[in-house]
RNA sequence: GCGUCCGUGGCUCAGCUGGAUAGAGCAACGGCCUUCUAAGCCGUGGGUCGCGCGUUCGAGUCGCGCCGGACGCACCA
């Protein structure tokens, strides 16, 4: 906020003045100066933690560090600074401050939250990438809600980002998918067949082949085998593809480029490979080509061209990923289930061999997801189809609870997903609390306006003095931090969580401070910070991809 | 065996890149609806932050070593 740097820019300057007075020493590696807001209402508005930082530098007590550079601030919005701790200055701002800031929050609301461009090169962000093989599961689920949570998160903090899916569309499971598909539609047609080896179970190959069999009827029949896969192939394909981009549509997630792993056969695959070669990174052995990976890192050198001349599947993410850099993003990011983890040393490993600086491919992992229903753990396999899809998640807990849980959990913790919870329309399922303090504020408005209340132009905010109020205008300008510290994390559970404090700091306003009824100006003033209130708690649960309906 | 992640009240988890007396929700207990949605609010109890060393003025947070759990270690994707 304003406040936070005019606070650090004082403690700056009076450090500098210090230091050309030679009261401090001069040195070149002073600690950064930050602001947090205190764990306690009585250690100020803001607090910092320089001069302990600072201590060993200056070579000079903390507190002494402390008290000199309080000497040498003075400012109008300052009402005092206190020494605490060990060395803590504890900064305590006049009240007009606020109401001052709140004026500037309110005068550009539609603004508020998001933070001014970042002049980087776009990040690139790349997540779900599931197979089209199958409906997508619990799993891909958390990817997807991570995912369009982090995109969202990077965009309100001002980054530039393009979200891509990666479609595994060629290879072993294409042809997979078309053997099913092809023993499915025989069956429905009376054949008695026997199915693929590691073939789909999944319920919803019958359904594909039961689209196909409605669509074109039995006309593939006669077809000699070979040419029946490939058209099963291509229809089994759009069709599961058509569905994975209706699932995600539905669970709000959305995705700028769908990147086909088809177009880098052969060429991008064969270039990526030459130009390992040429940088004397590949060797042959046993007949297959090797990337000698083991130099950069990885557990062992991996085969990239198998020995019948067909390249790996790291061979075609290889190419994908040269690619990635070759379009030129600022910082590739990845985001994976934690069982792939393996996968990040080769390829990174290869990045490095083809030249790019492998530290501007972030991976992130994901934990795995367990679902419970009440007690019972619920076991998912997509090989035997006995799996929850995201679609039955959606359709059983709806899409606001399944996102939130999702994103309510650090992404490095494995997560417990209780359908039962999820579903529970009370206290306990803390999405609704959420939304219900978006609820509440949006009924007030219709009443204020059935009484005439309208939104003032120019509030009087300095009547709002009540702990509740003040509590909770300073949590709403703790807002613009946290995207930004969302966004630098990449963690979305900090929204998640600061959605969940603003509803419940509301809750206590709306206990505390009446609206309707009370001084004109009073309620004018409140009417006004309740729109503030509403607009960030709408504008947090929409970076998690959550609605803020306006009754419940 | 090697690698990644996790271990914080009975349960599920936060913990702002090392700061002040470790926080929420659920569960338990006690209060609050003739005024803007009680899907709410207020209060009480409950913790050797897995264990042990170390770094530091200061460690739940960083390092090392154990213990326990999840996942992975393919010429599969």
């Amino acid at each position: 906020m304003n406040v936070k740097i005019q606070i650090a820019d004082a403690v700056a300057g009076a450090v500098q003045s210090a230091v050309a007075d030679g009261v401090f020493k001069a040195a070149d590696n002073l600690p950064e100066i930050t602001l947090e807001v205190p764990p306690k209402k009585e250690f100020g508005d803001f607090a910092c933690n320089f001069a302990m930082q600072a201590a060993k530098i200056f070579r000079a007590n903390p507190r002494k560090i402390a008290e000199e550079i309080r000497s040498r601030i003075s400012a109008p919005w300052l009402d005092k600074i206190e020494i605490a701790g060990a060395g803590f200055m504890n900064f305590y701002l006049k009240p007009s401050v606020i109401y001052d800031e709140l004026r500037a929050v309110y005068d550009n609301l539609d603004n508020f939250g998001q933070l001014p461009a970042k002049n980087n090169q776009p990040i690139q962000i790349e997540y779900v990438s599931a197979n089209p093989t199958g409906l997508l599961h619990v799993g891909h689920g958390r990817g997807a809600a991570a995912g369009s949570a982090i995109v969202n998160i990077l965009r309100a903090a001002g980054f530039s980002v393009v979200s891509e899916y990666y479609i595994n569309d060629a290879g072993n499971q294409m042809e997979n998918l078309a053997k099913s598909v092809n023993a499915r539609y025989l069956e429905l047609l009376g054949q008695s067949v026997e199915f693929p080896e590691d073939g789909y179970h999944g319920a919803d190959i019958i359904d594909t082949a039961k689209k196909i069999l409605a669509q074109d009827g039995d006309k593939y029949l006669s077809l000699p085998e070979a040419e029946r896969l490939k058209i099963l192939e291509d229809l089994a394909y759009a069709d599961k593809l058509a569905e994975l981009k209706k699932d995600l549509a539905e669970f709000q997630v959305n995705f700028d480029v769908w990147y086909s792993e088809r177009t880098l056969h052969p060429d991008k695959i064969n270039a990526a490979i030459k130009a390992l070669r040429d940088r004397g990174e590949i060797y042959e052995k046993d007949g297959a080509l090797w990337l000698a990976s083991t130099r950069y890192g990885d557990d062992k050198d991996r085969v990239v061209i198998r020995e019948n001349g067909v390249p790996t599947y790291l061979a075609a993410d290889i190419a994908y990923h040269k690619d990635k850099f070759e379009r030129g993003f600022s910082t590739l990011i990845n985001i994976w289930g934690a069982d792939h983890h393996g996968y990040i040393a080769r390829v990174k490993a290869a990045m490095t061999a083809l030249g790019f600086n492998a530290d501007n491919l972030k991976i992130l992992l994901l934990q795995m997801v367990s679902l419970y229903r009440g007690a019972e753990l619920v076991r998912m396999s997509k090989r035997t189809g006995e799996s929850i899809t995201l679609r039955e998640l959606m359709e059983e807990v709806g899409v606001d609870a399944a996102r939130y849980f999702f994103l309510m959990r650090s992404i490095d913790s494995q997560l417990d997903f209780d359908l039962e919870l999820a579903k529970k329309k009370s206290s306990e399922n803390p999405v609704y609390y959420i939304q219900y303090a978006h609820a509440r504020i949006c009924s007030i408005f219709r009443q204020a306006e059935e009484v005439g209340l309208k939104l003032p132009a120019a509030p009087e905010f300095s009547l709002m003095t009540t702990p509740a109020e003040i509590d909770l205008v300073n949590k709403i300008f703790e807002y613009p931090d946290e995207v930004e510290k969302a966004a630098a994390e990449f963690a979305p559970q900090r929204i998640a969580r600061y959605a969940y404090d603003l509803a419940a700091q509301f809750h206590s306003f709306y206990r505390d401070c009446r609206i309707l009824g009370v001084e004109e100006n009073l309620a004018a003033a409140r009417l006004a910070l309740v729109k503030v209130t509403a607009h960030t708690i709408k504008h947090a649960l929409g970076l998690l991809g959550v609605s803020a309906p306006a009754s419940m």
